[in-house]
DNA sequence: AGTAGAATAGACCAACTGGTCTGTTTATTT
DNA sequence: AAATAAACAGACCAGTTGGTCTATTCTACT
């Protein structure tokens, strides 16, 4: 499954389709940069379609692998959500940040029966699903739509940040999931004695 | 300046643009559709990424157009902004939704300097012109961070609603809307009081 | 050493891309 | 009625698209 050429391959199509677009990079362009025959390309994805959605697929474990990652370090579920916006900030700031490629390719495919699009509304679920883990063992109530909001608010801030191309929507995002966590919190206690007393050191990054 | 069959093509271009997307809509299929000759569009245009830009900016008229219409409706600048995430739901459960157009602009033109890109950034300024004017009116404190926090959330609710295609991220968005607004007020109201001084302190846009 | 499978270059394809040019017809204005 | 401008159909363009096919070379396992 794994051979050199095919990675090869998924790594410059991935570049190319990030900052590029996806329709408009086309498959010479990915053969030259790569170094790669054409064939070589057909055979171990069939398609054009096919070569985007491996794309799309890799690029979300890693973003979630990565995720996890960061989010390992941390022990308190309620540090973890914010440690994912953390995470946002910095990715942001990157020198190469040119926008989340998974809002790109939703809206370079607009058939949602697509392949790219499906791909693209899988990695939605699966960093939803992450949410949520973090919401329910942070004991906080109404756990499945505090998790859909953090997605939203997270999409928020990629879009934003494809537009501006600052931290500052990160940070902006990390603010509103920190007064959610906080209400979802109280809320769960009395309203007048919050459990978490914040006093949340801001990153300075 | 407006003509009938300019106004045809700008209709068709933009129905085209919204359901196929930019480039995968050929220059062909507009004019079959707006029974147009080829030579109409270029001479209206220039060009089809100005037509691009054209149906951008009219499609960003319209928007705040409609959403300064049912805005002014409600009386209370507090209500008016829920007003907005109101109308956004109303939006996402329309039979024809497919998204936001400028998201898919920026997204199909990687390029910032590239005019469609421009063009959506303009509207996403135009968008959050429009929150501030709400949040100033309101005397809510931080009116810019809110804002911006306020067209950030509705740029996620946009994202989001063109994956799942439900009103639920309006919903949400109005949700979060609600707690942000209301959090705003009471700070105004006990300023020696402040939550998380901090924060607030960070922000500039 | 021999052989099977992977990878190669590159010719080739029809379809389509955005865009130009021409010569004619239709409206509008004087 | 004449003149001016807009819109017309459609031929034409070079370049590019995703994809196929062939014939050859490289590489790894038995």
């Amino acid at each position: 499954m794994a051979s050199p050429k095919r990675d090869r391959l998924l790594n410059c199509a991935r570049h190319l389709f990030e900052t590029e677009g996806f329709h408009t990079t086309g498959i010479d362009r990915i053969l030259e940069e790569a170094g790669v025959a054409k064939m070589t390309l057909y055979n171990n994805f069939g398609s054009k379609d096919m070569l985007i959605v491996a794309v799309l697929n890799r690029a979300s474990d890693d973003m979630l692998q990565k995720l996890e990652g960061t989010v390992s370090h941390l022990n308190d579920p309620y540090e973890q959500i914010l440690g994912i916006f953390d995470a946002l900030a910095g990715w942001y700031s990157s020198e190469d940040f040119c926008g989340c490629m998974f809002q790109a390719a939703v809206a370079e495919f607009p058939d949602p029966e697509s392949e790219p699009a499906m791909a693209a509304r899988r990695h939605l679920m699966r960093l939803t699903e992450l949410f949520l883990d973090m919401t329910r063992r942070a004991e906080l109530n109404d756990a499945e739509t505090l998790a859909s909001m953090l997605a939203m608010i997270a999409s928020g801030a990629n879009c934003t940040a494809r537009q501006i191309r600052t931290q500052t929507p990160a940070l902006h995002a990390r603010q509103i999931a920190e007064i959610l966590l906080e209400r979802a919190c109280s809320r769960r206690l009395s309203p007048d004695n919050p459990i978490r007393p914040q006093a949340t050191k801001l990153q300075t990054l």
